[in-house]
DNA sequence: GCAAAAGTGTTGTAGTTACACCCATGC
DNA sequence: GCATGGGTGTAACTACAACACTTTTGC
């Protein structure tokens, strides 16, 4: 173990937890992914999947070993949303949150091990009111995976291997909470030449079906596929 | 105090520790502050203005603590960056760090209390490097004040009270690291209407002389001056 | 008059929006 | 044959970039 010179500095120590604000798509929705509270204070109520850290591991590592103990995941899409830190936004003591949003994909394997846990996928306008500043921290998550879906289409994390382009439309439109015009969202999304059609077409939302497409894998060094290409 | 129902992890509480980015203008050149820092390890070397944090304040008002303390400047504005928690970023041992960047107008006042303590503005093509992982912080900083930039006119925190459209693009040429059209840059300005032009000039950047502009007062509640109106 | 920064005008392009319209197919 | 989502086309609009041009004034 490594030395620390900080030691004579003990008691500014302080209690840091992640917060992790799970979104999936499931059944056409864009869900998210909320636990009953196992610990004082607030015990059984609703609450985002979190966990204490600790000083082996970065909050990134606490995040994804929370996730995996709580619902099986691994190999989520991870990014850092916000540090909360008001010494009194949790009851039982000051405690600093570091926030992450992930992004899954929800299949029967996923259902089940988050079932266990007496945990429940909700949809945005049916989340239940949730503990502490839980709510802000959603509001948070929501914002920063706007900006991120204004810079690269963000389907390829939610959606399953093939899916259509009315799909991915729809989930667009659930993170704006707007409808985006179908014509101009396909065209948008054509020209920015990360999908590739597949030949074969999903027949079970119209009669005369539409094609399915998969993500072109992601090159290496690449950075991301901007959706807009105007800057200042 | 408040009872605190988890000091059975004890274990777990971890050092946190804040780090501002305190960009000024100065000069025509957009400068970044950096200490010498205090104590070991490194002791000696160049560095963020740091702190730690304890348990009966936020991380912001930490920030704003620890600027006090070393430049005495109060009300700056203040935007939470990141927060980075490699266990090894720090020799000393494993400190969570809460990133900021703030925004200061320089003047007569402030300079002298920063000279004080053992602090240097450096252009950012003249930063020496910096301790630890603080130059990933800076460009972190950076990022984040670009993106703010383009959402609103950042000038009002950087700039004195009356300035010329040409000293507040040439705020914008060194975050961008570009040069603006002179022109396009003021029409798109104006056109925002956040600006009021004086009817005093500045006449020691030209013969024909420049007018003074100044911020209209922010109206309350109002959200920000956005710069593009384009969103998805 | 000339240099130099301040300020205005013009034109082309490209991203976006709104919406009309055709397509394919199961009923 | 018609309703329905899938998919294409087009015209108007607007932000933006490039750049020409005019203004002012000290030297």
């Amino acid at each position: 173990m490594q030395t620390n010179t900080y030691e004579q500095y003990q008691e500014n120590k302080r209690f840091v937890a992640v917060d992790c604000v799970v979104f999936g798509y499931e059944d056409d929705k864009l869900k998210l992914l909320v636990f009953q509270r196992a610990i004082e204070p607030a015990k059984g109520e609703w609450s985002l999947v979190g966990g204490w850290t600790n000083k082996e591991e970065s909050t990134e590592d606490a995040a994804r070993r929370v996730l995996q103990k709580w619902t099986g995941l691994q190999d989520v899409y991870l990014e850092q949303v916000h540090t909360f830190s008001d010494p009194n936004r949790d009851p039982g003591g000051s405690v600093i949150t570091v926030e992450y949003y992930a992004l899954i994909k929800i299949d029967d394997k996923t259902s089940n091990l988050i079932k266990d846990y007496g945990a429940k996928w909700y949809t945005l306008d049916e989340l239940p009111p949730l503990i502490f500043d839980h709510d802000i921290l959603v509001e948070k998550a929501l914002e920063k995976l706007r900006l991120r879906s204004s810079y690269e289409i963000i389907g390829r994390k939610l959606l399953p291997e093939k899916f259509t382009l009315t799909r991915l439309r729809n989930i667009y439109d659930q993170i704006f909470m707007r409808k985006f015009d179908p014509g101009n969202f396909r065209k948008k999304i054509l020209s920015l030449k990360v999908l590739e059609r597949l030949e074969e077409k999903d027949m079970s939302e119209s009669r005369k079906g539409a094609f399915y497409f998969k993500f072109k894998p992601k090159k290496e060094g690449e950075f991301s596929d901007p959706i807009f290409k105007r800057s200042i």
